[in-house]
RNA sequence: UGGCUCGUAGCUCAGUGGCAGAGCACUACCUUGACACGGUAGGGGUCCCGAGUUCAACCCUCGGCGAGCCAACCA
């Protein structure tokens, strides 16, 4: 059977480089290529012995777009999905959105308003076009605008199996839904209460506790007075004789409709002639009795406090312990309730200010101050949320939260970084229940009926016939019209996903996940609720590991926000630099634990390394020729193993490049295993720059170049830079996908691959870099003496290029470079590298010199070498003048004597004889001698310079 | 009021118990046969402050100071 390969289209494989590199040129075509060859396909079965590697994304609202975060958090789930599917595992990353009650609802609904007026004369709202039809407009948005953000993850790279794309409405998402409702429900996690909410007026719904955001505002602080009276309503006296009151402070006076009660500390002596009597509630002239409770503040204002259970969290506390009546005199419709007496009707700020002047003229307002507070604010709309008593749908958190708790406790899921645990704990302890029901249209429709004939409730996975109670026929039954928190659905994302409820493959291969990755600012509302979630219905936990990346900053370090216009858009950054500059840089910075603070400057610095490492491939092209001119083909067995074989026979250089290489490898693998992205990214960006670039590529031109050739070293050395280029293509790729298969498609030693699963599949191979196999560091290919060797060989023309710099030296300009060899190897050393520094310190010879014949006379320069040992001297006659040379001289002596300085101040230390390891005091010893003897040949240079002079 | 981060070159950030690093910016020189999105050389630091541990601290411990985030809040 002959299996095929798919490979790029033929004019694109011939297609020589371009000059620069030009992202925009082939991003787009390479993603499509992947795409549509199925090469981010997960298969639902593992190959025998294969791992299963898990990631399901975050999703994103429907009606979002890509912004700096999300650029961020898919690059990294994009890096790790990509690596583990390079290293042979079964890789799903799931794609998928969120249908976003209120940010959608709300954005429909500008829509609508847009249109027109509805019959009252003000712009369409939802009520005027009716549920059906707004859910219908709701569904057309998400059709036509829900695609952006799922195209936007694409021009970033995503490797997302896109053939199962999910959205938290689709069908099998909805049957989760109400398979997890009915099931808590049934278990007594789920019920219908009157509590006090969170509730927006603009909004018209109840919000969950993290839907509200505590903001500081000025507001007032209004001291009023509340008389005291004893059982039979007459009025209590003070010891002095003065009528007592209490005064209170409040700084939402409205709230005062529905005070039931007013609270003082035990053990606050300055009232205790006060309990169990009553209160007159000003104004109103209700009586409500003087309740004592240890939550009270003594020390805070008068130490009096009024109750109102139905409008404020505290006092819902507070009436509960003491039986309390609650009065809502607040309305869902921001207006005073029928309970508010003369004030019923008027809106919360028009109450506000009647109410306050009424105090007023009573006579019962001490005094105003001001006074800044924190008010709840709708997190949606930014409008005052206020807490209101209303009938709404709660799970019951804490039989779910003890063994979230117990799973991170236990290690069964790990956050990283660690510190993250505390905030997941100090939440998860103190926990309240979960409001769940959202008066909104757009959502999972709360799967609860109600019976008009003995207002039983029937909760059912299905449109029920008959009343669950009474057995009346459904038409006296009425579906609830609320629906549920968006984040209820979230929650079930990790199995959801996957086909839950019914027992999928996937579910078995799949779950639990292995990574969540996501930002801290929603571990509350999601990581928490999946986890508890997901030991709950599936019995185990739904990831075994939780990344919580830093926050996306501007340059400045403040959030981006739109209203700031701060904001740095990543397309506009891929189009100006490309997917993978934007992506190494955030790889770059994605260290743990902190804000990162995004330059557009870092983006352009690593566009230019793409240019680099666009142009080093560029290099291997113009060169890959035998020195006859003749094709080089492809060593029998690979690169790798030809390298391997005939190690011993490379020359220093190329053993040097490749014994990096596996330092490079290890630390990248290093870096993406623990999560230390920026380390990978950060031997990448040294190595392929500092190390290859700079220096081997210069090197390798020796061998190369056709007059100073020899046909084996030109070979050996094309293979050898194939090897590191066609490696370092494959560590980078996780990082950079697009620039990375963009050159290695260009080499000319490439092989189609397939993953394991794809192979068991019968799937074709493809020639892509996506199924190549990841590196592993050979230890075959380490070699430390020649890691020694080409060290010496830079200080050797790093010495001489310091030389010419310091005495601007014009690198026209050649001289000759004499040497004296303290020792045989120094010796051989020179010999053996006399071209290489001839070339690359632009010298025009290299010649040895006998110290003793090197005649006092001579007016030259002096390079004392440590490592390696030599001496080099350069005529000055005709190049330098020796005041310029003497500073340098001055300025290498002051150098070395401080070095000296600090080593002899080791030594001479006794604490340091006595107890340093002795391997470092020896390699103190050996330091101080060197610098000695360089300092003593230094002066020496210097005296003959002055004698000269 | 707690909890968690962070403080290193002008800027953005790496980093290690044993003589402080990168990129950008800056200065000088260079269009050398991959690359000016480039090369070579150079200047630039009390590693926030103070104690302690240690032979040795930028790194570990404690205490300050400063910045940020999260949570709870005084009604």
């Amino acid at each position: 059977m002959t299996k095929k390969v798919i490979a790029p289209a033929a004019d694109k494989l011939a297609r020589p480089l371009a000059k620069s590199y030009e992202p925009a040129a082939f991003e787009a075509e390479t993603y499509q290529f992947w795409n549509e060859n199925g090469c981010f396909e997960a298969s639902d079965e593992n190959v025998p012995g294969q791992e299963s590697f898990a990631i399901m994304i975050p999703p994103p609202n429907v009606t979002g777009v890509l912004h700096m975060g999300h650029a961020l958090t898919n690059t990294i789930q994009d890096i790790l999905t990509r690596w583990h599917r390079m290293s042979g595992d079964n890789t799903l990353w799931l794609p998928g959105t969120d249908h976003a009650g209120i940010a959608t609802q709300a954005q429909v609904e500008k829509a609508i308003a847009k249109e027109g007026k509805g019959p009252s004369g003000r712009p369409l709202t939802r009520h005027d076009i009716g549920r059906e039809e707004f859910l219908k407009r709701t569904w057309k948005w998400k059709e036509e605008h829900g695609t952006a953000i799922t195209n936007q993850l694409k021009r970033l790279g995503s490797s997302l199996d896109w053939k199962r794309e999910r959205f938290t409405m689709d069908e099998g998402l909805s049957k989760a839904v109400r398979e997890v409702f009915v099931k808590l429900y049934e278990e007594g996690l789920i019920y219908r209460g009157e509590r006090i909410i969170n509730w927006c007026p603009r909004c018209q719904t109840a919000l969950s506790d993290l839907e509200v955001v505590p903001t500081d505002r000025k507001g007032s602080f209004w001291h009023i007075i509340y008389k005291i009276v004893d059982d039979a309503g007459k009025p209590v006296k003070n010891a002095d004789g003065t009528q007592a009151q209490l005064i209170i402070a409040t700084t939402r006076p409205e709230t005062l409709l529905g005070d039931t009660a007013v609270a003082v500390h035990p053990e606050d002596e300055r009232y205790s002639h006060l309990h169990g009597k009553s209160a007159v509630l000003p104004l109103v002239g209700r009586l409500i009795p003087v309740i004592t409770d240890t939550y009270v503040d003594k020390e805070f204002g008068s130490g009096a406090l009024k109750v109102t259970p139905a409008h404020d969290f505290n006092d819902a506390d507070l009436g509960k312990r003491h039986n309390l009546p609650s009065i809502s005199v607040m309305g869902k419709d921001g207006k005073i309730t029928s309970e508010g007496g003369a004030y019923a009707g008027l809106k919360f700020a028009e109450a506000r200010e009647k109410l306050v002047a009424d105090l007023q003229t009573a006579g019962d307002l001490v005094k105003v101050e001001p006074h800044s507070h924190k008010v709840g604010l709708c997190q949606r709309c930014e409008t005052v949320a206020e807490p209101i008593l209303s009938k709404q749908w709660f799970v019951k958190i804490e039989p779910l939260a003890k063994p979230a708790i117990a799973a991170v406790e236990n290690g069964d899921i790990v956050f990283s970084p660690k510190s993250w645990d505390k905030t997941y704990f100090e939440w998860m302890n103190n926990i309240r229940d979960w409001c769940i029901s959202r008066q909104l249209w757009w959502g999972h429709q709360i799967p609860a009926w109600y019976c008009n004939q003995c207002d039983g409730i029937t909760v059912s996975r299905e449109e029920p016939r008959n009343c669950s109670s009474c057995n009346a026929t459904a038409i006296a039954l009425t579906r609830d019209e609320d629906v549920l928190d968006t984040w209820f659905s979230s929650a079930l994302w990790p199995f959801s996903t996957l086909g839950w409820p019914d027992k999928t493959k996937a579910l078995e291969t799949f779950y639990p996940t292995s990574i969540l990755e996501t930002g801290f600012d929603i571990i509350f509302f999601w990581v928490s609720r999946m986890i508890m979630m997901g030991i709950h219905f599936m019995g185990d936990v739904p990831f075994k590991k939780v990344y919580l990346h830093a926050m996306v900053r501007d340059e400045k370090g403040e959030k981006m926000s739109k209203s700031k216009g701060n904001v740095i858009d990543p397309l506009t950054l891929i189009d100006q630099h490309g997917a993978d500059p934007l992506r190494f840089t955030l790889a770059a910075m994605a260290g743990q634990g902190r804000d990162i603070k995004l330059s557009t400057d870092r983006v352009e610095g690593y566009r230019a390394f793409c240019n680099k490492l666009w142009n080093a491939t560029k290099f291997l092209h113009l060169q890959f020729e035998e020195a006859n001119g003749g094709p080089i083909t492809e060593p029998a067995g690979g690169t790798e193993a030809w390298l391997e074989k005939n190690h011993a026979k490379l020359t220093p250089v190329n053993r040097w490049v490749l014994s990096r290489l596996q330092t490079v490898t290890t630390r990248v693998e290093k870096g993406f295993a623990d999560f230390e992205l920026n380390e990978s990214a950060q031997a990448l960006y040294e190595y392929s720059w500092l190390e290859v670039c700079d220096w081997y590529i210069e090197f390798s031109k020796l061998p190369l170049r056709p007059e100073t050739a020899k046909p084996e070293a030109r070979y050996e050395t094309l293979i050898t830079l194939h090897y590191v280029l066609e490696t370092l293509m494959r560590l980078m790729h996780p990082i950079m996908p697009f620039v990375t298969e963009e050159l290695w498609l260009s080499l000319p030693f490439k092989h189609a691959a397939n993953s394991p699963a794809r192979v068991r599949d019968g799937k074709d191979e493809v020639l892509s870099l996506i199924f190549q196999k990841f590196p592993k560091a050979n230890e075959k290919l380490r070699d430390e003496g020649a890691e020694k060797t080409v060290s010496s060989l830079k200080s050797v023309i790093e010495a001489i290029r310091n030389f010419r710099g310091e005495n601007a030296i014009s690198p026209k300009t050649e001289f000759v470079l004499k040497y004296f060899p303290q020792n045989a190897d120094a010796e051989s050393f020179m010999k053996e590298f006399t071209t290489d520094i001839r070339q690359l310190a632009r010298v025009s010879e290299v010649v040895a010199f006998e110290k003793s014949a090197a005649s006092a006379g001579a007016l030259e320069a002096s390079i004392p070498l440590v490592l390696p040992a030599v001496e080099l001297r350069i005529g000055l006659k005709g190049l330098v003048n020796v005041e310029e040379e003497s500073k340098r001289l001055k300025k290498d002596i002051e150098r070395t004597e401080s070095d000296l300085g600090h080593c002899r101040g080791k030594l001479t230390r006794e604490s340091f004889i006595a107890k340093a390891p002795p391997e470092l005091i020896a390699k103190e010893k050996a330091t101080e001698a060197q610098l000695v003897a360089k300092l003593a040949e230094l002066e020496a240079a210097m005296q003959r310079l002055s004698q000269l002079a």
